[in-house]
DNA sequence: AGTCGTAGCCTTTTT
DNA sequence: GGCTACGACT
């Protein structure tokens, strides 16, 4: 790890530097960005307007640094929000330097601290091999907790204890740092108090950490032992954070632990007092002559793009930057390069009406470009088929699939616009929601893993104790625990000598079984000697694991017809872990367990180009399409009702419709439904307040939302009143140029204003099992009326028909399911 | 021990 | 409207 520091005093400017390579590095770049890419100095802070060119402007400074020999790579540390953009930057320095890049650390504050943790994590009471908890299984700790202590009866439920928890964690505190400052005659806060403690025990115990541990963690190990944390910032010399806006307390203490100076005192003094400091919270002043400076840190962010408040990003951290590093650099891009104008006018005219901001103008020279289009629906549906809609008017324009982007505010939006694609019959991906790796076959796949690796990890071995069913109750699972109790033993061990435990015959047959599959594949996938396991070890451990367990044999003996999507799933997740084996020919369970617990929702989006993209507008960050639809753009909505009560809520939901539209690169859509369901109960939707703070002449209208706006007036009725359809003008080209049908008058009465929604659709589908269709066919919709059918395309289930609607204009169905008949 | 029914909750956003 | 947690029943 130490390498010769051979750095290369740089003289970079433009044009300084006799390399043709730098030269082409700098080419194409405005005067703010070559500033960012070669400025040199302690610290620089980069303010990157949305679509300013700040990840090229990140690369090409990486690439400079490599290619002026000013720095190893391994002496590079990028930070990153995602793991799909440090795979990103990642790429695209490669692209530059080629092979010079290898070393680099680019990684995410979370895989970043893993790796640092799995090295050191003997220094303070872990093993290597620690598991990482993610919510979903603190969650399940925590509920445990809040029953042994019984804690509901103040209030707490594992929902709130687990968010303070992990706010406080953020903040860098643990359970003594609180209870110090907190109201101990509280009985509330001093449960609250207990279970914390208690928490972060059992954390201990199983040899695991959650995810702020792992950032605070890092924190602690490097305050309680400086020697470890100079070994880091030795290595470190530059250090890059991509999303500054969007950092915590903790990750700042981290950047702020690796940018020290290393003192050049006796490095075997100083961590015997760090040690005592047990809570973690011991800052250690600066010795006086350094041996070498801090790290050159440069932080890449927009606060206006600022989105995470509620999971602990604290906004001070980019705007007293200055002050927190004195004689920051700091450079302004406000070119954006990414959309049309009239999209930018509107983005600057919302986020204009944050306060306490410093103004800041996105301009573009790609010129005003189309409109944006706005509609509101009748009910979700009904929007959704506008989306369905548009995106196949678009797509028969010639742009792709994989070009085009849904973003809504809340998960459960999807589940409408989901059901209208699939009727109609239009390739989607959906990023998040029911997570890949929640879901219960996995999980149970993953404890089975977890319970070889880290052992010491009781609630993966308790998890997987009677699944799949082997008779052990909870009457068993509690006598386990109490024989593991008093011999001073792990759950896990106490497995393994089943005669003992108290119970009956057959049961410790199972026990024994279990036990004896666990050791099977501890042998193949850890073992003792030191050879080398093939590569496919994982793959294999896992396949061993679920076929001796009877787990497969289990869901395939069952009649659910789910338990067969579950065998595919796991089926699935063997395909994961053999990929895992070919890109990690050397990597260990424990890294293929890392990688499975940091990906996230906007990691797993590797396009099989051709499909349109669904995702909530937060996993939206940092990506870009060429047309965009904003969905749901209501009050309650966004701004979301719980941000109402939260300081500083409403202007972070505006920064988020910010970011929201700002993703667009040529078109933008605005929609919305008057109507919307939702516990199945339908409440009337009144169109966001961000609607109002887009000039009007920037949106046009296809369907307002008229008199239910306070601010419609009459221009919004008379667009709404056209009939016959919306989104299709003419035949052919049902596409942007809308001709408006001349107003409607009178205003009619709330009992007939679904009149002016003639294509109200609802989300039922039907099943017509094999029906057969032929081009030339008559049929009818529920929603839709009357049509020819033009053409079908597809096989079996899939079988697509291409239907000309008498009124709604041209539209795809998927037979099978979609509410039609023949006629 | 396992299965089935229902009451209650839910929906902010995520590494 | 859907999921989960819990209780009664087999």
């Amino acid at each position: 790890m130490t390498e010769a520091p051979l750095i290369v005093p740089s003289s970079v400017g433009p044009g300084s530097s006799g390399s043709r390579g730098e030269d082409e590095l700098l080419a194409g770049l405005n005067p703010q960005q070559l500033a960012a890419v070669t400025y040199r100095g302690p610290a620089l802070l980069i303010v990157a307007g949305a679509g300013s060119g700040k990840t090229s402007v990140l690369t090409r400074r990486i690439a400079s640094l490599l290619r002026g020999r000013e720095a190893w790579p391994s002496q590079i540390l990028a930070i990153t929000f995602t793991n799909k953009a440090a795979g990103e930057m990642r790429e695209r320095v490669e692209q530059l330097v080629g092979e010079a890049s290898r070393g680099m650390w680019i990684s995410t504050f979370h895989s970043a601290c893993v790796r640092i943790l799995r090295r050191e994590a003997e220094q303070f009471g872990f093993t290597k091999s620690f598991t990482i908890y993610d919510s979903g299984d603190s969650r399940a700790l925590i509920k445990r907790l809040v029953k042994e202590h019984e804690a509901d009866a103040y209030g707490l439920t594992p929902a709130s204890v687990q968010s303070r928890i992990s706010k406080l964690k953020n903040e860098l505190q643990d359970s003594d740092s609180y209870a110090r400052d907190a109201n101990m005659s509280d009985p509330a806060e001093q449960k609250f108090v207990e279970i914390f403690a208690d928490y972060q025990r059992q954390l201990r115990k199983a040899n695991a950490f959650d995810f702020d541990d792992l950032i605070g963690q890092t924190v602690y190990l490097f305050r309680a032992f400086p020697k470890v944390a100079d070994t880091y910032r030795r290595r470190f010399r530059h250090i890059l954070v991509d999303e500054y806006q969007d950092t915590n307390h903790a990750q700042y203490a981290l950047i702020h632990e690796l940018t020290r100076p290393v003192s050049a005192d006796d490095p075997s003094t100083g961590s015997g007092s760090g040690f005592e400091a047990s809570n973690g919270m011991m800052i250690f002043e600066p010795e006086t002559t350094p041996e070498l400076e801090g790290a050159s840190l440069t932080v890449v962010g927009d606060s206006d793009q600022s989105i995470y408040a509620f999971r602990g990003a604290d906004i001070r951290n980019i705007s007293e930057f200055e002050r927190d590093f004195p004689g920051a650099k700091v450079v302004l891009l406000e070119q954006n390069y990414r959309s049309t104008q009239n999209i930018l006018s509107a983005a600057n005219a919302v986020i204009g009406n944050n306060f306490d901001r410093k103004d800041k103008k996105l301009w573009s020279d790609k010129g005003d470009g189309d409109k944006i289009v706005g509609f509101t629906g009748y009910s979700q549906h009904d929007e959704a088929q506008f989306v369905a809609d548009e995106v196949e008017a678009l797509r028969r324009a010639g742009m792709p699939y994989s070009e085009m982007a849904v973003f809504y505010r809340t998960n459960s939006q999807s589940r409408a616009l989901e059901e209208i694609f699939i009727r109609s019959a239009v390739p989607y991906k959906i990023m998040g929601g029911t997570k890949f790796y929640e879901r219960a076959e996995i999980k149970d796949a993953l404890a089975y893993l977890i319970a070889v690796a880290n052992p010491a990890d009781e609630m993966s071995v308790r998890r997987i104790l009677n699944k799949p069913r082997r008779g052990i109750g909870g009457v068993t699972e509690a006598s386990i625990a109490q024989f593991a109790e008093t011999h001073g033993i792990t759950f896990r061990d106490a497995l393994s000598v089943p005669a003992e435990l108290g119970v009956g015959p057959k049961i410790q047959a199972a026990i024994g079984h279990l036990d004896a599959v666990l050791k099977e594949a501890t042998a193949l996938m850890l073992p003792a000697s030191g050879e080398v396991p093939p590569p496919t070890v994982v793959a294999d451990g896992l396949s061993l694991l679920l076929a001796k367990s009877g787990y497969l044999d289990a869901l395939r003996a069952s009649r659910d017809p789910q338990d067969e999507a579950r065998v595919e799933n796991l089926d699935e997740f063997v395909a994961v872990a053999r990929d895992f084996a070919r890109n990690n020919p050397e990597g260990t369970i424990a890294d293929f367990l890392t990688e499975v617990a940091l990906v996230s929702d906007a990691d797993d989006l590797d396009d099989e180009s051709g499909s349109v993209s669904m995702m909530t507008m937060h996993t939206a960050k940092g990506l870009e399409y060429d047309a965009v639809f904003v969905t749901g753009v209501e009050e309650d909505l966004i701004p979301h009702r719980i941000s109402a009560g939260e300081p500083g809520g409403p202007q972070e939901e505006r920064r988020l419709f910010y970011v929201g539209i700002t993703r667009a690169r040529k078109r933008l859509h605005l929609s919305l439904a008057m109507t919307r369901a939702q516990f199945g109960e339908v409440s009337v939707a009144m169109p966001s307040r961000f609607l109002q703070e887009i000039p009007a002449a920037l949106v046009d209208w296809r369907q307002s939302p008229g008199d239910v706006n306070s601010r419609g007036g009459t221009q919004s009725r008379a667009l709404n009143a056209r009939r016959g359809g919306f989104g299709s003008g003419g035949r052919g080209d049902d596409r942007f140029g809308v001709k408006k049908l001349p107003p409607r008058d009178s205003l009619k009465p709330l009992a007939t204003a679904m009149d002016r929604f003639p294509n109200k659709v609802t989300g039922k589908v039907r099943d017509n099992g094999d029906l057969e269709l032929a081009a030339g066919d008559r049929i009818r919709h529920d929603d839709f009326g009357e049509g020819r059918v033009d053409a079908v395309t597809g096989e079996g289930a899939k079988r697509i028909a291409h239907v000309r609607f008498d009124s709604a204009g041209l539209k795809k169905l998927l037979i099978k399911i979609a509410p039609i008949e023949k006629l």
